[in-house]
DNA sequence: ATCGGTACGTCATACGTATGACCGTAGTAC
DNA sequence: GTACTACGGTCATACGTATGACGTACCGAT
C-alpha cells in the first residue's frame, strides 16, 4: 500500500487509523501524518475488500414495489439521511411491482455487499427467511415475521372519518388500492368498522379500487363514480387515487365538495395540484425511512430484534371536503 | 467451500462452473452434479470477495439529483431492466439536490462496490473526473468531458413551436425550471432563436421560473402570470412545472386554453390530472434509462469512449393548448 | 515406443483490508 | 537491578472467489 510506504508505516498502521480504530494504539502525530499522506495520494479504501474482510459492507438495500410513486422518493431520502449519520449508505432497488430483476438485485447483493433490507410494500423473497439470510426490515406492513415500521393508519383513519361525520356525511364510500397490503386491508377494515357504528351499511355506499398510475386512477374512480348513489363521501388509500377521482369527477360535472367530499392520504405533492387542493392525511415518509434504517441498523447490530415502530400521521384538511350535501332535497 | 466437498471437486471448480466459465474446462455431468450441490445447500457466492478477487462488481449507480420527481424512477426502471438482461444490478443514490449523502454514498461505492455510474441531473463530484476514477455517463446534459444519452430536445421543442404557432400563437412564454441543466438551458435558446424568426421580441412575453415541488412550482406561476401581459401560450421545462401553471391559473379565473395555452414535458402521470389534460412532449424515460446502461456498460467494457446517444421525443396533443385568443377584441 | 493433442481438473496465489496476537521501549515502583 | 505496565506499532493471517499455470489420463498417429 502506497500510503503506508509514504508515512513510513505499516499497512496495520494505516488501516487502523482510516477506520477510526486508533485510538490508544497509535499516536495522535503518527496518524495524523498517515492521514495527510492518504489525502495527498488520493487513498481511497476498497469497499469489496472492507466488505469481504470485515464481513460488513455498510450498505442497506431498500426494496420499493414501485419507485415511480412519490412517495417512496422521499423514504428514501429520510433512510438515506438517517443511514449517512450512521457512516452508512442506502441504496434502492425497484421491485415494479415483481419484476425480475427486483429480486434478481436481491439475490446478487444480499451476500456481501450489502449488510439488511428494507422492503417496503414489496414481499421479501422466501430466501431470506432461511436461517443464515440477511436481516430484512419490513415497511408499511405489520407482519410477525419481521419487525417492521409503521405508520400510524388507524389514527389517521379515525381522524379522516371523524372529520367526515362533523361535517354530516353518513353514506362515506371507499376508494381501495387494487395492490394487495396489509396497511390497505387495516384501513379498509376500520372504516368498516366505523361504518358499523354509525349503522350504515357498507354496501349502501360506493366502493371502487384501483392502481397508482393516473389512466388507472382515473378509470377505477369512474367506475366508483358509476355506483355513487347517495354516497356523499370518498376516502381513499392515497392522493394518487383521491386525484384520479377527483379528476373523474371534474370529467362528469360532479361538484367537489358540494356533491361529494374527497380525501386522500400521505399528503403528496399531487395533493396540491388537484381542484380543489387534497383535504388528506399527511404523513412525512422521510421520518418513515429514517426510522425504518434505524430499526434496521439495530437489528444489524445486535441480532435480537429490535422493538416495532409507529409513526404519527395527521389530518390536513383543504378544499376538498365540505358540508353534506341534503340529496333529499337536490 | 462446502459445495466443492459435497460435490468432491475442487473450489476451482465450483467457481468455474457457477460463473459460467466451464465451457471446455469441465464436463457435464461434473458441472451439473456441482450446480445440484450448489442448489441444495442453498449456495450463494459472496458479492464482495466475487468483486474484490475480479475486480467487478457487476453492479452500477444511478445519481440522480431528485428521487422525488416521476421521471427519474421510470428512468432507474429502464435501467434497472437493462442492466438485469446483461447481468447487472443498478442501486440507485438520491444526490437530493446536493446533500452530503449523496456524493459520500458516490465516494463510499466507487472503489469495489459499483463498476460505473451514471448520473442523471446531478453533477458528477470533481473526484470522479481523476484518473483511475470509475467510469461516468451523463444522463440528459451534453458535456465534452463524459459521454452521455439524451433526449432529443431540440426536436421537441420545434414540434411545441410549430404546434403553437399553428394554432395563431405569436407571443409564446416560458416557464424555466430553477434548477441549472444543459437540458433547459437548450431549450430556452432554441425557443428564444424560434421567437427571433417570428420576429416577436422575447422581452414582450411572460417568463417564470419555478422549482419542482407543487408549492414552488404554483408560487413560481404566479409570478409568471403576474407578468403575462399579452402572452397567450406559456411552454414548460417539464409538466410539474405546467401543472403548477395549470394550477395557477384556474386560481386566477384565466382559462385554459382559451386564454392561455400550456405545453408541459416528459408525459408524466401528470399531465393526465390537470385540467383540461397538458398537451406534453412524451419522452420515454424507460429507453433512456436502458440507453444510459448500455452506453455505461460499453465504457466499462471497453475502455474507450463510446458513441453518445440521443432518444426521440414526441409532441402528444391534449386538452390545455388551443387556438390563440383575438386579444384586441377580448 | 514415442509424441502430440485434447479433455478434464486441480494448484496456488492474489485481490486489499481488518484484526488478534505479538513485540519493543520507556517509564514507574519497589 | 528487577518486575511490571502502558504505549505505540508491526506481523501474519483470513475473508471467499477468480484465474493463469499446471498436471494427468487417454487416444490416435507415426
Amino acid at each position: 500500500m502506497d500510503v503506508a510506504h509514504a508515512a513510513g508505516v505499516s499497512q496495520a498502521t494505516v488501516s487502523l487509523v482510516l477506520s477510526g480504530k486508533a485510538a490508544g494504539r497509535i499516536s495522535e502525530t503518527t496518524a495524523a501524518e498517515v492521514r495527510r499522506c492518504a489525502r495527498e495520494l488520493g487513498y481511497r479504501p476498497n469497499a469489496a475488500a472492507r466488505a469481504l474482510r470485515s464481513g460488513s459492507a455498510s450498505a442497506v438495500g431498500l426494496v420499493v414495489s414501485d419507485v415511480t410513486h412519490p412517495f417512496f422518493g422521499r423514504t428514501l431520502r429520510g433512510a438515506q439521511r438517517a443511514a449517512w449519520e450512521a457512516g452508512h449508505v442506502v441504496v434502492l432497488i425497484d421491485d415494479a411491482y415483481g419484476a425480475a430483476w427486483g429480486d434478481g438485485s436481491v439475490e446478487a447483493l444480499r451476500d456481501g455487499a450489502i449488510d439488511g433490507f428494507l422492503f417496503f410494500a414489496a414481499t421479501p423473497p422466501a430466501s431470506l427467511q432461511a436461517p443464515g439470510s440477511p436481516p430484512v426490515v419490513v415497511v408499511e406492513a405489520r407482519t410477525e415475521r419481521f419487525p417492521h415500521v409503521v405508520l400510524d393508519v388507524d389514527a389517521g383513519t379515525d381522524q379522516v372519518l371523524d372529520h367526515l361525520e362533523a361535517l354530516g356525511h353518513r353514506k362515506i364510500g371507499y376508494y381501495r388500492s387494487a395492490i394487495a397490503g396489509e396497511t390497505f386491508d387495516r384501513r379498509l377494515a376500520r372504516w368498516t368498522a366505523r361504518l358499523h357504528a354509525l349503522d350504515v351499511d357498507p354496501g349502501a355506499v360506493a366502493v371502487g379500487a384501483g392502481r397508482f398510475t393516473a389512466v388507472e386512477a382515473i378509470a377505477g374512480a369512474h367506475d366508483l363514480l358509476d355506483r355513487l348513489g347517495d354516497t356523499t363521501a370518498v376516502i381513499c388509500d392515497d392522493d394518487v387515487l383521491a386525484s384520479g377521482l377527483s379528476t373523474a369527477a371534474r370529467e362528469r360535472g360532479i361538484d367537489v365538495p358540494g356533491r361529494l367530499s374527497i380525501v386522500g392520504f400521505d399528503d403528496l405533492d399531487l395533493a396540491l395540484y388537484a381542484s380543489p387542493p387534497l383535504t388528506t392525511v399527511k404523513a412525512v415518509p422521510e421520518d418513515l425511512g429514517a426510522a425504518a434504517f434505524e430499526v434496521l441498523l439495530a437489528r444489524i447490530q445486535s441480532d435480537e430484534r429490535p422493538e416495532n415502530r409507529t409513526i404519527p400521521v395527521e389530518l390536513v384538511v383543504r378544499g376538498s371536503t365540505g358540508p353534506a350535501p341534503d340529496l333529499a332535497r337536490g
